[in-house]
Parts: C-alpha cells; sequence; structure tokens
DNA sequence: CATCCATGATATCGACGATAACACAGACAT
DNA sequence: ATGTCTGTGTTATCGTCGATATCATGGATG
C-alpha cells in the first residue's frame, strides 16, 4: 500500500480513539511503522499531516453524500444536508473539531466541497423564488447554525443532553431563511425518524393554528408559578403541579386529527 | 500583587497576543517572574492554568455585564446579551476558543453564570407568555447558535466577511423561539449601533402591556386543556389539573413584587 | 529551641516537533 | 562503466515542552 494512505490511516485511526483530539506524530509514525523523516517528507508539517487526515475523513463523508440522488424538493436536499452534517460531526468529533472548531487546516478540499454542496441546494431554492435572502447569506447561517449545534452536542454532551436541538435548529433557521409561503411543508414531508416535534405549536397544520397552543400555556404558567406559590397551594401540589406542566410542555404532537386510535 | 493573580494576568496578556491560542507555562513563568514549580503548585496543571485564566476573563466580562441595569422588556436584554457575547468572542478571541472550542476548562463558574443570566432573561419572557418552547430548551438554542456565529467569525473570517451574520442569526433565532404575536421585528434589524432602541418601538407596547399574571395563562392553558387530554393524563389527573388551574384563575392576590409602571 | 508548613530554586525526566547527516538504490546520460 | 541526480530509509540529535523530584529557606507556632 502507498505509504502515504498508510500514515493517513493510522492517523485517523488514532485521530478517532484519541479522547482529546491531540496525536503525535511520533504515534502515528510507530502504528503506521514508518520513520519521522518519513512522514515529514510527506506532509511537511504536522498541520500538514493533521488537514490531509481529517480531508481524508471528510472525503469519505462526502462521498456517500455526493452519491445520494436529488430530491425534487431542494428543501428535502437541505434537511438531509443538515441531518449528514450533524450525523458526521457526531460520528467523528475529534475530526470535525479540527476542521470546525480550530484554525488547523482551514480551507480543505473537502470542507470547501461541502460548502459548495450547500449553496448549490440554496441557489435551487433561490431559484425557484422560495429564498428570502440571497443563497451566500443563507449559506452562511446554514453553516454556523449546524455547527454551533454539532459543536455543542460534541463539546458539551451533559450541558445539552437533548438530541432534538439539532432539529430544532434546522426548523428555526429553515424558516428564517424561506418565504412565508413555504413555511408550510416543514413538519410533515420529511424523514419518519421523529423530526417532526420541532414546531407542532403554531404552524405545523391548519388544525392547531385556530386554538392556543396548550405547550405555551404551560410554559408560560409555570414561569409564572413563583407568583401564586405562597398561599393557594402546598409545597407538595406545586410540585406535582409543575410535574404536569412539564409533561404538557414537552407534548411532541396535539394534532387531533392524527394518530388518535 | 499576588502570585497567582500574577500569573494569571501575565497568562491572559500571552494568551490575548498569541496567534494561535497556544501559550507554554514556561513563557507564563517567564513574563510573571515565576519559576514552574511555583505555577504547578498553584493551578496544579496546565489544564488548571488555562482554565483559571478564562475564567478570569469571563468574570471581566460578567462583572460589565452584570452590572447592566434590566431592560423593561426582557427581549431589549435578549438581544443586547446575545450582542455582548459576539463583541466578546471577538474582543477575546483565544480566551473564547479556549471556552466554547475546546474541551478545556468546561463548566467553569463564570460559563455557568452566563448561562443562568441567559435563563433569567427567558424566563422573564416565558412569564410574559411570550416564549413558544421552554426556556431550558429556548437558552440551548440561544447558546449554540450564538456560539456558531461567534466561532464561524473568529475561525473563519476570510469566509464570512459579513459582519451582519450576528444579527440576522439573532434575529432568526428570537423569532424562532418567540411567539407569533412577537415576530414582527424580523423584518429589518440590521441598524448594528442602535440594538437597543431599535426593537422597542413597535412591539413594546403590546409586549410591556402584558403582565405575567398566572391567572391569565391558568385560563389560557385551561382552554386548550382539551388537546391534551388523549394520552397523556387520566380522567382523574385532568379533573384535579382543572380544578388546580381554577383555582389559580380565581386568584385575587396583587403582585407587589413587579414595580413596571 | 524544635517542629512543621509554605514558598523558593535548581536540576532533571520523558515526550514531543522537527531536522541534520548519512547510507542506499535506481534512473539516466555521456 | 562512471558519474550525477533523485527519492527513500535510518540513526542521531536539537530545542522545547509539561511535569516533578530534590533540596534549601523562612518564618510561624508550640
Amino acid at each position: 500500500m502507498d505509504a502515504r494512505a498508510t500514515i493517513i490511516e493510522a492517523a485517523a485511526q488514532l485521530l478517532a480513539d484519541s479522547p482529546h483530539g491531540d496525536i503525535s506524530t511520533r504515534a502515528v509514525c510507530e502504528a503506521a511503522q514508518v520513520q519521522q523523516p518519513a512522514l515529514y517528507r510527506l506532509f511537511g508539517d504536522k498541520a500538514g499531516l493533521l488537514g490531509a487526515t481529517v480531508d481524508h475523513v471528510w472525503d469519505r463523508y462526502l462521498s456517500v453524500k455526493r452519491a445520494a440522488v436529488k430530491s425534487a424538493d431542494p428543501l428535502v436536499d437541505l434537511r438531509r444536508g443538515w441531518d449528514s452534517h450533524t450525523a458526521f460531526a457526531l460520528a467523528n468529533p475529534q475530526a470535525y473539531r479540527l476542521l470546525f472548531g480550530s484554525t488547523v487546516a482551514v480551507a480543505t478540499d473537502s470542507a470547501a466541497e461541502a460548502l459548495r454542496l450547500l449553496r448549490e441546494v440554496l441557489e435551487r431554492l433561490a431559484a425557484e423564488g422560495r429564498l428570502r435572502v440571497s443563497p451566500a447569506i443563507a449559506a452562511q447561517q446554514v453553516m454556523a447554525a449546524n455547527t454551533g449545534v454539532a459543536l455543542a452536542l460534541i463539546l458539551r454532551p451533559v450541558q445539552n443532553p437533548d438530541k432534538g436541538i439539532s432539529e430544532r435548529m434546522r426548523e428555526s433557521i429553515v424558516a428564517a431563511i424561506l418565504t412565508d409561503t413555504d413555511t408550510d411543508t416543514d413538519a410533515d414531508a420529511d424523514d419518519p425518524a421523529s423530526t417532526d416535534s420541532s414546531a407542532p405549536t403554531s404552524e405545523s397544520g391548519a388544525a392547531v393554528t385556530r386554538t392556543p397552543a396548550p405547550q405555551t400555556a404551560a410554559i408560560t404558567l409555570r414561569a409564572a408559578l413563583p407568583l401564586v406559590a405562597s398561599g393557594s397551594f402546598s409545597a407538595n401540589e406545586l410540585a406535582l403541579l409543575d410535574d404536569w406542566l412539564d409533561r404538557i410542555q414537552n407534548l411532541t404532537t396535539v394534532d387531533e386529527s392524527d394518530g388518535t386510535p
């Protein structure tokens, strides 16, 4: 096998196994059965090695992404791209941190292509007159928000145990960059998993828009609960009421026209 | 001066001057006129030194933030918090990267307090019935989006030369977490200087007049209660919940805690 | 005075990034 | 065949870094 490929493979493996994302060139050389000068002749620098390694990991990911067929609706492709971005970040946290959380290896080929694919989808949306802002600005916003949630999930899993934050942020950004006439197709024509829990309150369908959402009311009441704490309820009653309000505010979907047995 | 404070000051200075955010304990010791064992006795570890340094920079930032007076409209405070967060990231890029772009020194006191301040603002919004999601979820989303744009501005200034991305993202997230009746200001908020006075012109009238009355929230929730009836609650639970909401909506206690005119 | 603890200073260890110096093999032209 | 050039493998080394062992000193306190 090519020595360069062997070194990159070993570096990628060590990087994935490293808990802190820091690997040493010596360890890479030992794993790849190569001396240090060979590594420095091939990559010139440790940054070059890391860049090539991350580029390789991204390339494996992008090859799958490139093979994906374009949907008829570019909005579906946009959502798929967001989800695959988040999935890649969670699957390769160390490589992702190197690419999006540090100044090492900026603007590698794969990262540029990822951004290019995103822009292509957004330009398709713009061609259909569904974008509220320019594709360049929309791409900036989508990329920044996506990296924000991905880094939060990677770096702070304990503070952000909620796995739905990616879907929520995705729908928020989608609603922000799309025109108003397009915000009705958000929650239904999507992957069958559980992404419809993002914004069921106000605009998911015609059924709920008429009545005030109980989630919002529960949130409001819960926040105002300390004002009534003193006189009328015991501590236990308040605790139980708070539990129930929490249950209501976390309800996923309340469409009465759907799901009722 | 305290040796610990001297070391932290020197470390902060070196960190701010470092182009890549990597400082050595030896350089810190030389700058602070201290031997290495002293540093290790005081901070135990390099991570401890970095954590204390970043904590110190954050504390300076938070002292300004804490001193800021609360506005009558929590939405104004939310926007101010967002802008100051972005400004701090741009003013202290290296410290910001350490705190939000790496696993070093997670969950320090200052970072926790920053999140707590954000949650306080969001809870005030929730108490006024203007929040579409729970304060915890809204805080997650706001923080993730804010760090996303800040890191994009810091790490990729050439790819993101647009300085309005922070304001755009801010309004997108604001529109996403607020209820529909409150989302009328996102049309144009590009003015970077007058972020404090741009918003309240059109909405502060409707917003401030809304009192954080638990009675109103109870009425709203009670009206929406049939939507959550099936599935999550038993008939007896629903009956008791309805009784309690009735008790809350009939409360006659006057809230003297809030002195807003 | 004796004991103990906090601080200071020197030297050192192992790991790391990076490179110099040298050896060796093949390709090619003359 | 000889010489030169080039690419590659090997050893040894340099300077830096994080971290620590070791010893000395200087008070406090009893």
